[in-house]
DNA sequence: CGGGCCTTTGACTGGTTTCAACTTCTGTGG
DNA sequence: CCACAGAAGTTGAAACCAGTCAAAGGCCCG
């Protein structure tokens, strides 16, 4: 039976997986020759998830990391109220999963479902320590992206620590507007740490200047 | 002249040394070997500071990135109002150093002193990428720090936006027991993004339990 | 003993949350 | 194409948590 490479299948399935050779190439120094490009390919594989199917569902272990070709995804803890709290939303070209569940293999504290009908291309586990090992530019993006994501995770700290409910918002639609553009007010106000009826206030007094 | 082995005379310099081996042999699946550890060890210059003494001052970059092997230090912004806020604290055996600056070789929002007379060892951004390169125990290890100090980051962003002064202060006298013991509330205060006030207020509440 | 640093306490203020009611918007099935 | 239900956003009033300011007390070290 024939069988076509998984690159070339990939290619057919999603117009957006070019962007996904860009986002690799951009964070390596060293250009990928093609072999590398598809060995690379050949560890992802495509996945659908419709609007509100779940990716990740509080104590499974997240065994799968997800590169969004399209759509837009949340994840988000349910707090002893009842309230889901946003940790984290994202977009095309953006990664998805539980990095603490991820690299501990730790139960996941965190859901992660898909907010509007979403494309991916998911890497298990194993596969991600194979490639890193193999391919040198793909353990330096690796580690750039723990970097960027420790950097942001620490800006996010110092907003909400020190940041009215004003600046937050303000700081957040300027550096995240397509984010802002994609998801409902009360979304983006959980994501900030404040209420929705908060969120809308500060509307009304920034919209006025 | 006589020169002894960087090694050596690190070793004899500081009786905190062999905590500095423990903690990369802890990190890396494969354990070092000597020849490994030397060329590691001759990557790192020791360095004594005062009580109160730089490490790295608001707008410089941060070329050198250190292991404390006796002391306590802080890393902290001056905020408009001229107050200082607390980002970071460590102590024996941890890292100091600001990521960011560090990573992008942009100039430092923060400060970094020591708080006690503390003992380091330095080592320069060129050399690791060296050491990264050569060892690769050493990649591995970076990588895993990376990924803790991310995860890390991201319990702390979450934590400040959605637990209250006192949950803040309990979670983290929990985790971090000597961390509190180390430093005077004020200090503490300002690292949960609280007043010294309101943490003093917190205390009265959570003995009382 | 005195001075600096740290902590505690009280009164006041203000930004945010909470709760509840009401409006607007949107998509779906009859 | 309208009707209607569910989701999203708005508004007001009351309660609350934490910040601010000011003053006093504790503690340690020279």
């Amino acid at each position: 039976m024939y069988q076509p490479g998984r690159f070339m299948s990939l290619n057919m399935q999603f117009s957006g997986f070019e962007y996904f050779r860009d986002y690799i190439t951009k964070y390596s120094t060293t250009p990928l020759t093609n072999k590398q490009f598809e060995l690379l390919s050949a560890a992802f594989q495509p996945k659908f998830l419709k609007k509100k199917q779940y990716f990740l569902q509080e104590g499974e272990v997240c065994n799968y990391y997800g590169f969004i070709t399209k759509g837009a995804m949340r994840q988000y803890r349910v707090d002893e109220g009842g309230m889901e709290r946003i940790v984290h939303l994202s977009i095309e070209n953006w990664w998805v999963g539980d990095r603490e569940s991820w690299v501990m293999l730790t139960p996941s504290l965190y859901n992660i479902d898909a907010w509007e009908d979403t494309e991916l291309l998911l890497i298990k586990k194993a596969d991600t320590l194979k490639l890193v090992q193999e391919i040198p530019a793909c353990n330096e993006m690796v580690r750039k992206m723990d970097e960027m994501h420790a950097i942001a995770a620490q800006k996010r700290a110092n907003a909400s620590i020190s940041l009215s409910a004003d600046e937050r918002y303000i700081d957040f639609a300027y550096h995240y507007p397509q984010i802002v553009k994609r998801f409902p007010q009360h979304i983006i106000a959980s994501y900030l740490g404040i209420t929705k009826e908060t969120l809308s206030r500060v509307l009304r007094r920034v919209i006025k200047k």
